[in-house]
DNA sequence: CTATTGAATTATGAATTCATTTTTAATGTC
DNA sequence: GACATTAAAAATGAATTCATAATTCAATAG
């Protein structure tokens, strides 16, 4: 846990083929949101600067700069002159954040329905055919990733630029969640059943259907997790 | 236009009661975020740290904090070693934000249907009344105001903190636009009346239709804006 | 022994300074 | 005259330094 950042040090082995690499507070910001929700930061926790300046190596400016990032995705709060906490992320928190993103879902479904060009449906259907393969093939990684592109797939055919940006912000913040989820095989054929229908309503440009299946799909995994959690606590 | 924030300079006038200023990195994200929904800074202008230093007197250090949260909610766009440009925030992007407002309301209105308490549907109703007196009297600010009031109070009782804030920072990009739409009589009235039925069905705890009012109360908001964008060309 | 005050320490806010990258302009060559 | 190369200028990225507010802790009064 005690990684260092080492960037523009002295680093003369990697050539650095003028890719360009991110800038600090780009690195830090990412860093930290992925600590947060890993929960090697807990919620509640005071957050110091000087700390983190060590842990990472670099100076209190670009840190700030990150800070400022999380603190407007709502994943910190910076209280002035006094620091930052780590806003509390529990499973009430899951219960608020996946009501949203189904709703911003169902969104998305109505106006992909209309927008979506064929090419598009096309390739949403092919996911969803690949979708069952992993089920057989029991392969989770692979449907994880699948599962994922179908979302983004029906997000980017809305159209909707602003939706597409609130739920990319608000889906990260549950990103984890969502990965250990899909435990129970009941749960997984019930997942394939309903992308076959999403599927199939997007084919037939339903976006009523559509809307509401996507909010339904949502909260069906928002309810899987719940179980999961209360059953096996499987906290890290 | 020149204004500046001279924040800790020389006023030896105001004796500044311990009351705490918000840091500059806030204040000048509050101005830009401002400036930006205004017009001040149109879409596509490239922004120049050192324009925006000299002009609010104020380092580079707390300049960059408030672009980092600008950013964060979409309305400028930051290149690495090349500055920042203002997000285009045109008609299309109305057309973009309100169906997420209306989508983000739709679902405040079925949680609050089932939290809210009685003294929130209440206050909800009574805001309801006030707001057809101000009808009546023709007072467009006031009708505004409470009309805000009702909407927030819905989200409040939604009891969804992750909802509340998505919502909140999205309806600051467009609160001008909202401000200076509701022009006709005709509009106004009928707005009217959907607050009524709004009130009505949250009275009766009927949350699909509460929803579904609020959907829709949002996406007329629309259409009356860009009907007068396109009738008036009202552009400041 | 407890509570309060005040100095010392520590943490955050903001300006300045240094480093790196990008852009601009100029010079030279073809 | 057009294009490529390169030096100068300007802008951004990041570290350091200075200023101010908050916390800690010891000393003293009650």
């Amino acid at each position: 846990m005690s990684q260092t950042l080492d960037v523009g040090g002295e680093n003369g082995s990697q050539p650095d083929f003028g890719l360009a690499r991110p800038p600090l507070a780009v690195q830090l910001s990412d860093m930290l949101r992925e600590m947060i929700l890993e929960g090697a930061l807990p919620g509640g926790e005071k957050i110091r600067e000087k700390d983190l300046t060590v842990r990472f190596g670099v100076s209190r400016t670009p840190l700030r700069e990150a800070m400022k990032v999380l603190a407007a995705e709502g994943l910190i709060e910076l209280i002035p002159n006094r620091g930052a906490i780590v806003s509390r992320h529990s499973v009430e928190d899951l219960a608020d954040v996946f009501p949203v993103l189904a709703s911003l879902e169902r969104l998305a479904g109505e106006l992909a329905a209309v927008r979506a060009t064929d090419a598009e449906i096309e390739r949403i259907c092919t996911l969803t055919a690949n979708l069952g393969q992993t089920v057989e093939g029991a392969n989770r990684p692979q449907y994880f990733k699948i599962n994922q592109a179908i979302h983004d797939a029906i997000l980017a055919a809305s159209g909707n630029e602003t939706l597409i940006r609130t739920h990319a912000t608000i889906a990260g913040r549950v990103h984890r969640a969502r990965y250990q989820a899909n435990l129970t095989k009941s749960r997984w054929e019930r997942a394939l059943e309903e992308h076959g229908r999403i599927a199939d309503a997007l084919k037939k440009r339903d976006g009523a259907r559509l809307g509401a299946l996507l909010n339904e799909h949502m909260l069906a995994k928002l309810s899987s997790i719940l179980d999961a959690l209360q059953a096996g606590e499987t906290g890290t």
